[in-house]
DNA sequence: AATGGGACCTGCGCGC
DNA sequence: TGCGCGCAGGTCCCAT
């Protein structure tokens, strides 16, 4: 599932691999997955444009085109893009100005992509809040004040804060020793500022192993990330847990699988 | 306001 | 061996 350490490492391959060249064809083997306009028009709006900048923002990746508008990708749980890719299992495929192919590929066709005028009006990007890079730890601390609901959850709203999903989630509250099930304002003041450092850091230290590779997610090249071998609960049930003797547990939590340490984690 | 569930989807792993 | 089922989770949407 890509969060914000996947979707970087895919965004700063992208800057290498395709920034500057022209889409010069779209080819739709699926257009479900082409959300705005519709397929003819995103085809024909799309061709003879130059990718002219690559953003990411939270799990979005945004492409700025020459054409002054923007093309939107949201891989949600199993979009994969390729380069160069061979357009045999792709939902939409760019030809590019050099010949090659960027592939979005994406079992599930849960991905999103869009061509549109601004990419600052989308009601996700208006709704989005902070990167946790973007934040200090007063603020963090600010923003969890008064809320009643359980910390894990919180971490994975969108509108929250940006870039972290359930993985990341997960791996934070380990480390910094929190229950996922702790009402956020029960915190200390000390928890806190712990779990705001924590999350910094697991997420740069997934990007420096470009991501974790569980589900679809792979790197530009087709690649896997290495950071599943660094994950310290999730993917653990019933192994044993790194900081103590007992065993890593699964709850559900808010529909999603929680992975935690009931011992280590108060 | 916060929470829970369903919908969107497909592939995989499990139990029988 | 084969089939049906539950599950995986990012986001939106609706109900309570």
């Amino acid at each position: 599932m890509p969060e914000l350490p996947e979707v970087e490492t895919i965004k700063r391959e992208l800057e290498k691999a395709v920034l500057g060249k022209k889409i010069v064809d779209v080819i739709v083997n699926n257009s479900k997955v082409i959300r705005e306009p519709k397929r003819e028009d995103f085809v024909k709006r799309l061709k003879n444009t130059v990718i002219k900048n690559i953003l990411r923002k939270g799990k979005l990746l945004i492409f700025e085109l020459s054409s002054r508008k923007s093309l939107t990708i949201h891989l949600k749980m199993t979009g994969q893009l390729i380069y160069p890719g061979d357009g045999t299992t792709s939902r939409v495929s760019f030809k590019l100005s050099d010949g090659k192919l960027l592939d979005f590929n994406d079992n599930r066709l849960f991905g999103e992509l869009r061509l549109i005028d601004n990419w600052q009006n989308l009601k996700f990007i208006k709704e989005l809040g902070p990167e946790p890079f973007g934040l200090t730890g007063e603020k963090f601390k600010q923003m969890l004040a008064n809320k009643k609901t359980k910390i894990k959850p919180l971490l994975m709203n969108q509108t929250f804060m940006s870039g972290v999903g359930n993985l990341y989630a997960a791996e934070a509250l380990f480390r910094a020793k929190i229950h996922p099930e702790r009402p956020a304002l029960s915190l200390t003041e000390k928890e806190k500022e712990k779990l705001f450092q924590e999350i910094k850091s697991v997420l740069l230290e997934a990007i420096k192993y470009k991501g974790s590779s569980v589900d679809q997610y792979v790197q530009l090249s087709g690649k896997s990330g290495d950071y599943v071998k660094c994950h310290r609960v999730y993917g653990r049930e019933g192994k044993p847990c790194f900081g103590c003797k007992g065993k890593v547990k699964r709850i559900s939590l808010g529909g999603r699988g929680t992975y935690f340490c009931p011992i280590c984690q108060k």
